[in-house]
DNA sequence: CGGCGATATATCGGGCCGATAGATTGAGTC
DNA sequence: GACTCAATCTATCGGCCCGATATATCGCCG
């Protein structure tokens, strides 16, 4: 899910529509590589749900628009109206995120399906959630590259799949599948590490 | 594209949009899982075009209209459109490739975008195309490949990236990036000492 | 100044997916 | 036989996402 992603971004910096993108390039890097045509009716979606706000309109505006110039605004707009279509000269509207937002994110974070491309960008922001989360999404997508695992096992053995591609396409899926698992088993790993020693400190848990 | 998939299993057997789905289960397994929502409407497009066609209708249409009694089919027609669609008793339409479809198969495995999926999709169906053709498909693969290698260590040693999660990731897309490469490697040598063995005959090429 | 590439916002057509619906068949059950 | 229940089978709908496209400004170079 883009809005994930978008909310996930705008909760580190206010950004405009342009800037989000190349953040999202930089941080999603090869993983889903958004475009605009998804980028801005996911802000209005985001806007009209009160999950993001414009927070300023520059530069553009500044220009059309100076201190105490009513009539001008005025003929500004008619101008822009001439032009067959409404759309602002260089509005660059600036995003933030609100609370609401900030709720929406962390339920976007928590529940729901596992799209094998969505792993990727809610490990991108766990630093937003706590570490319980955290365990629970890594557990769950370990269970999901199982099954994953376990089905393309079955289908090896099925007959009608004994041509050497489609035999080779599954082998390697099999070995992809077994690299992601001992790498999610690492993060795991060095997550109960990082909570065990966080966890010899005054509020005793289980000795 | 969903259109190569069903054109390269219908390529080896005509049959049903529900068995289809359960074809490219299959032989896709874990990529892609073809939906009923794309499905149907791919098959009518392929169809419209020409690409595919209605091979027989079974079953249910062989006990609704028995041989030599045309009223009664109007009857059942009838009835049919009594409840409020016009959708078919259980029609189970069978379908098969049209040599316009094999052309356009053909022409959908050789050139278009690769879009990451795509590729796994194309090479379920390596047995349908020649070996520079296949080649040809490996190569644009290592080569996206390489790419992405690249973009990827460029994005790791961009400033603002330093959170540790998505360091672990860019890490592990690296990996397994490589590990792709390596294996798009073993493939295309397979490809060509096959390609040798049978250059070694009658027709001599380059000594 | 005139073009050119980057910045910036936005829409449109079309494909794909998940959910849903409607219909038939076959097996099991009393 | 009547009843239910799961599987089979075709199909549509709303909604998201993408690539292409339109429009407009900005800054730079010659």
């Amino acid at each position: 899910m883009i809005e994930l992603a978008i909310l996930g971004i705008l909760k580190e910096s206010e950004l405009h529509g342009y800037e989000l993108k190349k953040h999202l390039r930089r941080v999603l890097g090869p993983l889903s590589n958004v475009s605009f045509g998804s980028l801005y009716p996911a802000l209005n979606r985001l806007e009209r749900q009160g999950a993001v706000a414009v927070v300023a309109v520059d530069e553009g505006a500044a220009r059309a628009v100076p201190p105490m110039t009513g009539s001008f605004a005025g003929e500004a707009a008619a101008f822009r109206a001439r032009r067959l279509v409404t759309r602002g000269p260089r509005n660059k509207k600036v995003y933030g995120i609100t609370a609401a937002g900030e709720a929406r994110l962390a339920e976007l974070m928590a529940d729901p399906a596992e799209d094998e491309r969505s792993f990727g960008m809610k490990l991108a922001f766990f630093r937003w959630c706590d570490r319980p989360t955290r365990l629970h999404l890594l557990e769950r997508r370990r269970s999901s590259l199982r099954a994953r695992l376990e089905e393309t096992r079955r289908a090896v053995g099925t007959r009608g799949n004994d041509d050497p591609y489609v035999r080779a396409l599954m082998e390697h899926d099999t070995e992809s599948t077994m690299h992601d698992i001992a790498w999610i088993n690492r993060l795991i790993a060095s997550e109960e590490q990082a909570g065990e020693e966080r966890a010899t400190e005054p509020t005793g848990g289980q000795p």
